[in-house]
DNA sequence: GCTCAAATGATAACCCTTATCAATACATCC
DNA sequence: GGATGTATTGATAAGGGTTATCATTTGAGC
């Protein structure tokens, strides 16, 4: 929480922007959510902080966490957009169940090996990928027979 | 295209709909394209054979062309859906270059072997997977270099 | 042909996201 | 601390893609 704050603080004032109450509350309200969020969910946490933010600004800031390097764009399947947590949480894929939405976040070396070789074998550069398993969990698993 | 629109018509006559002109118009027009297009480009198409053709018609053929297994949603990422052939179009995964749109299908045993174990690590049935590979293809990456 | 439910197309509504813009808040420099 | 000038805000409208509404038309079966 400190750190990120002093991350989004250099990122700002490295381009001559400032530091506002909307965009520290919007950032609040973002770090205290459980990842894969929509923004949706975060203007509503923002307000839990503070009624009156705008959620244009909610908007405008959750990008801004993007380019700063605080929250990446996850998954997003249905048209909306969901954000997750990205300062000191390494890339990973998503394996995501089709009944309860539960999502289990890994990262497999084998598939990330086999993608390099996917690259090279087309001669294209890479600049990531988003790999998203679907399936039913366990406990969905489980209802079913019952 | 024989196969197709059999297949087509078995499927609305399963379940009690209509084999219809407009059905027929945006099915010829959907096989005539080529793949991962948008339902923007299959209503030019479809009104290219019959200018009278809604769009509200061709969303939802299309849609009907996913449930019968003539279509599959491909990737999208920037708010527009787009869809492929199905029909004797086996499972593939996406490498896209960022830069020109080019998309290279490709299938690797290595990556599908290794989403199976995923799902043998967590527990979960397997029910299908998205991959997309992004980077800079060697057409692209050869501009930067002039 | 007749009948009736299904399908159509024009239109409005919808959702998520972005643009507009006058009013406000911030950092910097006195 | 106070003035200055730009960045930011929030309300609102606009945008793009998709879906719902509904009177009218069409199709399949009898
Ligand atoms: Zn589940
Ligand atoms: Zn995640
Ligand atoms: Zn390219
Ligand atoms: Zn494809």
């Amino acid at each position: 929480m400190r750190d990120e704050r002093a991350l989004l603080e250099r990122y700002l004032r490295d381009r001559g922007l400032k530091m506002t109450r909307a965009r520290e509350t919007v950032l609040t309200a973002f770090l205290g959510l459980e990842s894969h969020v929509s923004v949706e969910a975060v203007i509503e946490a923002a307000r839990r902080l503070d009624p009156g933010v705008g959620q244009a600004t909610v908007f405008r800031t959750v990008k801004l966490l993007v380019d700063a390097g605080l929250a990446r764009e996850a998954c997003h399947d249905d048209g909306t957009r969901l954000f997750e947590h990205a300062y000191n949480h390494a890339h990973h894929d998503h394996l995501t169940c089709i009944r309860c939405g539960a999502i289990v976040e890994f990262i497999d070396t084998d598939i990330e090996r086999a993608q390099e070789a996917v690259y090279r074998r087309y001669g294209f550069e890479s600049s990531g990928h988003r790999l998203e398993l679907y399936g039913v969990c366990p406990a969905c698993a489980a209802e079913d027979t019952d």
